[in-house]
DNA sequence: CTCGAATATTGACAAACTTCGATGGACTGG
DNA sequence: CCAGTCCATCGAAGTTTGTCAATATTCGAG
């Protein structure tokens, strides 16, 4: 009963995380917090399979039912960690009867790479 | 009681976790377990703070002492977070005299960087 | 050798996370 | 209208994580 899970900022108000790469100057704690709730997102290996089967699979989605035999975890599991992924931000649904299709955002990745290391400087 | 924490590879064997971008074709799931760790070793906005003021150092290096005060937390847990990210191949101590300078691992952000995202494709 | 300073390690505890089974809601085919 | 399928949510159990105070360790100065 918590109050409604906030999507992290990503596709729309781009300036959120945006400018300094890790590197160059020292990061602001809030961007720092912005950061590392999506590394979160990430940071799990059930969740990266997903990201990667979704991102590869025919018309690049998929949906519940093609993920749980991949990953070898529960339904209501799967559930979650896709929940998890889409309020970080990274996948979106979409819901074609009782199917519910999951895609990649498109550029969201990209735009946590950039920010990792944008230069290559070190 | 557990082993002794591995070092994750990162620096010698690159092989390890080498070369299929994410978004490719589905990742492999020990793949996606090492990808996990390094990415969760990051996944917390005070040890992103610490990787970003070390990066941004004067000679790209800081000892602890440097390092308390900026984030705000107790010397055990900045020691605990350097642990962490050293473990997981991100950076480096080298000890002179009681001090213990940390410096980045080159290269590692970037690695990590581009197995998010090698194509920018999606 | 002894004292003080800089770090690392240990032990403890609360908070967060991962997972599951059970349940509920929504849609489809007969 | 009914039964069945797909999916989300809830509640609970077990594990992991972040943090601190206390303690141990290591090194340099005198």
């Amino acid at each position: 009963m918590t109050t409604t899970p906030q999507l992290l900022p990503m596709a729309e108000p781009t300036a959120a995380v945006c400018c300094a790469p890790l590197t160059r100057e020292a990061i602001a704690p809030d961007q720092a917090d912005l950061l590392a709730r999506k590394l979160k997102a990430l940071a799990d290996p059930t969740r990266l399979r997903l990201v990667s089967i979704v991102a590869a699979s025919d018309g690049e989605e998929a949906c519940v039912c093609d993920l749980i035999e991949p990953v070898g975890l529960s339904q209501p599991t799967v559930s979650h960690h896709l929940k998890i992924l889409m309020e970080a931000g990274f996948l979106t649904r979409s819901k074609r009867g009782t199917w519910a299709y999951y895609r990649l955002v498109p550029g969201a990745l990209g735009e946590l790479s950039q920010l990792l290391d944008v230069t290559g400087s070190r």
